[in-house]
This record gives structure tokens, C-alpha cells and sequence, in this order.
RNA sequence: GGCGGCAUCGCCAAGUGGUAAGGCAACGGUCUGCAAAACCGUUAUCUCCGGUUCAAAUCCGGAUGCCGCCUCCA
């Protein structure tokens, strides 16, 4: 088995050969820190983490390094706004930004730096490509001087002439070509700045994660990720400027995640459609935006709606009652494992899937193929199976926890939704139990007309019983299916 | 204007040459005092036209319709 990946570069999917036999390299590009997360960067992050994920499943030791750019425009205009310094813009959404990654459970990189870390690194990369004559000054600016690269264009498959035919680009009398780019931009006054042999000021976009990454990495590395938006010019520009210093390959595979679009919409700061994290998280359980984004492939745009995600709500809920079935019919955690050769033949097509570009769509296909076999395990009467669905479940979960799916236990998965659903009905936990209290009486007692009542009763609150011989126990009806009721 | 992508069951979504995964929803059945959950069963020939091939959702050409990028953006 082997990992094929689709590369931007050369457009098609590629046998995946690290440069180093074991190890794997890998740069994804982070976030700017001067607002909270949207879900366009949670899906960029849970690609990333699932690729990250399966390539330690695979044996590799990979270095994962993801950056911060906490210096910036829109970080400078925000210290204004928040009447904060920039320094503490960049401390207060690093700080958000974790606090949404960890409640996805999206893993922690090797390395996380930020840019302003690495200032240094920067100012000798630019002095490099001074000296080399890819790079001139211009007005207190560097900047990068496209005709002196000759594969400019690549990546993003862009024939130059026509690019600046299309002129949409900024005229700037100080660039010698209109696509030159900025590496080093002067300060103005009351700016962040910093000393360098070309000036004082603070550094361009691109030039931040070429020195990360070359510092951390080195040259060629891996793998390099982002959003497609990042294709041109982040990733064209990055490349052309280390490739032009270095004299090597800068990158081996570049991976770029699709976009977010919002009840068909495309999501932007302009229409006024941004979903953060935070706000998600406040209605859903993190698990399900990451099955939601798993379902489609990385490469494609996905349409968020609120029927898709309440569809992957119901779906995300039956593996985890899958769960609670096999684990309430195992009982015991001393029961040996017996294998079973059904199971192995899904869990070899989920790393087939996975290997063929990540297929997560097809990958999750297989652990819902696992669901069904766990389910109906549970309802065979024979006992003597038991061992052979001790393994089943082992896998299932095993290979749903590597998508990162299905780390709760069922009843705190249970619980976040239940008391997220109590407050949005205005209803006390206890006034709860106590309607159920009294149903299980008149049931006793054989009123079922009264226990229908409050059966109904509940129901209309978005709340379903479920009678069983262990008594009564309440779940939380499914958002979309209640309001076609309704 | 340039570059690229997409069109598969009611909805979402895999599938790049051999007669179509999975999820959600729906319907019938088992179970249940009634329900729910779960299981079993049922539900598609792949936008249209033409071509290549023994064979195409899958390759080629054309049409139509969507969408993205080319400017900060995950």
C-alpha cells in the first residue's frame, strides 16, 4: 500500500517518497491572528490534522510545523480598532485560535512559530536574494523581481504576459514589474518596525514562511498545505523567492484544501455570512463539523447548510450509539478478542481510501460499513460471537479515532447536547425527571394514556423517551426532523 | 479577458473503462403497551448531443447550467 497524493504542482496524484525514507515534513500554512476562526479555517485545520493523523498511522515521523502570521496589515489596523498594541491583537487570537483547535481536537504541530519570531531569519533570506540579484530596493521596499525567476508561474499555472494583461494588478511606479512583490515594505512612523541593512520596517506576506519553513524543514521538504486561495500569490511567491535563493526545490508535494461555501453562497467577510467556530460549537458537538468536512473530498468546495449539518448530526449520533450497544452487550472488558475476516476486509479498503489522496468520503464509508456489522452483532442472539465483536468494535472505534471521530465517552457526548438543548427550550433538568418519574408510575400502574401524554408532551419540547428494561432514558430529537413536525 | 473546477437516487456524497460505496430522509417488516433505537428489506444507469471501444458515469468533441481564482482571504 501506498500513500498517492494530488499534487497542485503537477496537477495530477502522485506516489507519495518523502525525501527521507521514515520521515515526513510538512508545513501548513496557519492563520492570521486578528480576528476568531471561521469555519473555513476549521476545515483547512481538520484536513490537515487528518493528514497528519494518518501519516503517524502509517509509521512516519513527521514534523508538522504550522505558523502564525502575527504581524500584518489587518493586525496593525485591528491594535487600532481594539485600541490594543499589535503584540496584544496577536497574544488575544492565538489564544482564541487554540481554544477553538483544541475543542475540534485538532493536534498540536511540532512546531507552531511566529513570524516575528523569526525576524532574523527573514532579513538574511532577503539579504540573499539581494545579493543574488533576484530582489532589488525601491523607496525603503524590497522587492522580489519576478523576471529573475524563471519558473514564476508554475504553481498556479499562470502564463505572466497574460496576468499582467488582465491587470488587475496594483500599478506601482517603483516596481520594475507590475508582479513584483513585496518582501520587505518600510514603516511608516507609529509602525512596528525593525532594523535591518536595507532599512527599517517590517516584512512582506510571503517571505515569513519561507524562512520558517526552510529553518525548521530545510530544503527540499514534504509537504505544503493550505487553502487553494493560497495558490497564487502566497504559494507561487513563496516558492519563486526560496527556489531563487536557495538554488533548490522548495517543495516536493503541494496539497490545497477547497472552500467553504454557506447555504450556496460563498463565505466572505464581505456578504456578511462568516460562521466562527465558537458559534458552531455553541449548537453542535465539535465531532460533527469534522464529520461533516471528512464526508467530502479535501479538494472539492462543500456547501454548509443547516440540513447538512443536522443530517450529519443524525449520523454522527448512530456511531455512537453503536458504540453503547456493543459495549453494553460486551458487558466485560475481559473478554478476549477473536478476529474476524469480514472486519479486516473493511478496515484494508479504509487504508486504500486513505491512501488514495485521502479519500475520507470513502474511508468513512467503510467505518459505517463497521457500524452496521457491530449493530447487527449485537442483535444475534449466540453469545459465543461475542469475542469476534470484541474485535469488530475495537476496530471500528480504532479507525473512527483516527478521522478524530468518537473520543467522547457516549454519556459526556450526550450530556453537552442535552443541556446545550435544556437551555434553548427554557427547561430545568429536574422538572424533566420528574415528568418521566411520573410517566414510569402511570406506566406501572397501566395509564398509558397518561403516559402517552407526557410521551407527547416532551416531545413537542424536542425531547424523545426511550423505554427499555433498564427503565427510561431521554435523548434530544433531531433539530431538522422536529421542525418538519412542527 | 485569462486560468481552473463541477454537473451521480428527494438531499448530501464516493466512484477515471467492465453494468453505481456510504450518510440523511422515506416506505414496509421485526421489536415495543404505544414509541424510539437497532436490524432486515425497498428506492438511480450517472445534465444533454455526438464520437472512440467488445464494453463509458468514467476517454474525446460539442451544448447547456453552476462555481472558484486572477485583489486581503483557509
Amino acid at each position: 500500500m501506498g500513500l498517492k497524493i494530488y499534487n497542485t504542482f503537477s496537477g495530477k496524484k502522485e506516489d507519495f517518497q518523502p525525501v527521507d525514507e521514515e520521515k515526513v515534513k510538512f508545513y501548513a500554512c496557519g492563520v492570521t491572528v486578528y480576528d476568531h476562526c471561521h469555519i473555513g479555517h476549521a476545515r483547512s485545520a481538520i484536513v490537515f490534522d487528518t493528514l497528519y493523523r494518518y501519516l503517524r498511522a502509517k509509521g512516519y515521523d513527521v514534523t508538522y510545523v504550522r505558523n502564525f502570521t502575527d504581524i500584518d496589515d489587518k493586525i496593525i489596523r485591528k491594535s487600532i480598532e481594539e485600541k490594543i498594541s499589535w503584540r496584544e491583537v496577536g497574544e488575544k487570537y492565538i489564544r482564541s485560535f487554540y481554544e477553538d483547535m483544541d475543542a475540534l481536537r485538532i493536534l498540536r504541530p511540532t512546531h507552531e512559530p511566529r513570524a516575528t519570531e523569526h525576524i532574523d531569519d527573514m532579513i538574511m533570506l532577503v539579504e540573499k536574494l539581494l545579493r543574488k540579484g533576484h530582489a532589488y530596493q525601491a523607496g525603503g521596499d524590497v522587492y522580489f523581481s519576478i523576471e529573475s525567476f524563471k519558473g514564476y508561474g508554475q504553481l498556479s499555472k499562470r502564463p505572466l504576459d497574460e496576468m499582467i494583461a488582465g491587470a488587475r494588478v496594483e500599478v506601482d511606479d517603483k516596481k520594475k514589474n507590475p508582479l513584483d512583490f513585496a518582501l520587505w515594505k518600510s514603516s511608516k512612523p507609529d509602525e512596528p518596525s525593525w532594523d535591518t541593512p536595507f532599512g527599517s520596517g517590517r516584512p512582506g506576506w510571503h517571505i515569513e514562511c519561507s524562512a520558517m519553513s526552510t529553518k525548521f524543514l530545510g530544503n527540499p521538504f514534504d509537504i505544503h498545505g493550505g487553502g487553494k486561495d493560497l495558490i497564487f500569490p502566497h504559494h507561487e511567491n513563496e516558492r519563486a523567492q526560496t527556489e531563487a535563493a536557495t538554488d533548490t526545490t522548495f517543495v516536493n508535494y503541494w496539497m490545497h484544501n477547497g472552500f467553504v461555501n454557506i447555504e450556496k453562497e460563498k463565505m466572505s467577510k464581505s456578504i456578511g455570512n462568516t460562521l466562527l467556530i465558537r458559534d458552531f460549537l455553541s449548537e453542535y458537538h465539535p465531532e460533527v463539523l469534522r464529520l461533516f468536512f471528512l464526508s467530502t473530498h479535501y479538494r472539492s468546495p462543500v456547501d454548509y447548510s443547516e440540513k447538512s449539518i443536522e443530517d450529519t448530526n443524525s449520523a454522527l449520533h448512530r456511531l455512537y450509539y453503536t458504540v453503547e450497544r456493543a459495549l453494553g452487550k460486551i458487558k466485560t472488558k475481559d473478554i478476549g478478542a477473536r478476529p474476524y475476516s469480514d472486519a479486516d476486509v473493511l478496515e484494508k479498503e479504509f487504508y486504500e481510501a486513505m491512501d488514495d489522496d485521502c479519500n475520507t468520503a470513502l474511508a468513512l464509508a467503510h467505518v459505517f460499513e463497521l457500524s452496521k456489522m457491530v449493530n447487527k452483532m449485537v442483535d444475534e442472539e449466540d453469545e459465543s460471537n461475542i469475542p469476534h465483536l470484541v474485535y469488530v468494535n475495537d476496530l471500528f472505534l480504532s479507525l473512527a479515532n483516527q478521522l478524530g471521530l468518537l473520543n467522547d465517552e457516549l454519556n459526556v457526548f450526550e450530556s453537552q447536547e442535552k443541556m446545550r438543548h435544556l437551555t434553548r427550550e427554557g427547561l430545568q433538568l429536574s422538572s424533566l425527571e420528574k415528568a418521566i418519574g411520573e410517566r414510569t408510575e402511570a406506566r406501572k400502574s397501566k395509564d398509558y394514556q397518561k403516559a402517552d401524554e407526557i410521551r407527547k408532551m416532551l416531545l413537542e419540547k424536542g425531547i424523545i423517551l426511550l423505554d427499555s428494561q433498564k427503565g427510561t432514558e431521554w435523548r434530544v430529537k433531531n433539530i431538522s426532523a422536529a421542525k418538519g413536525e412542527r
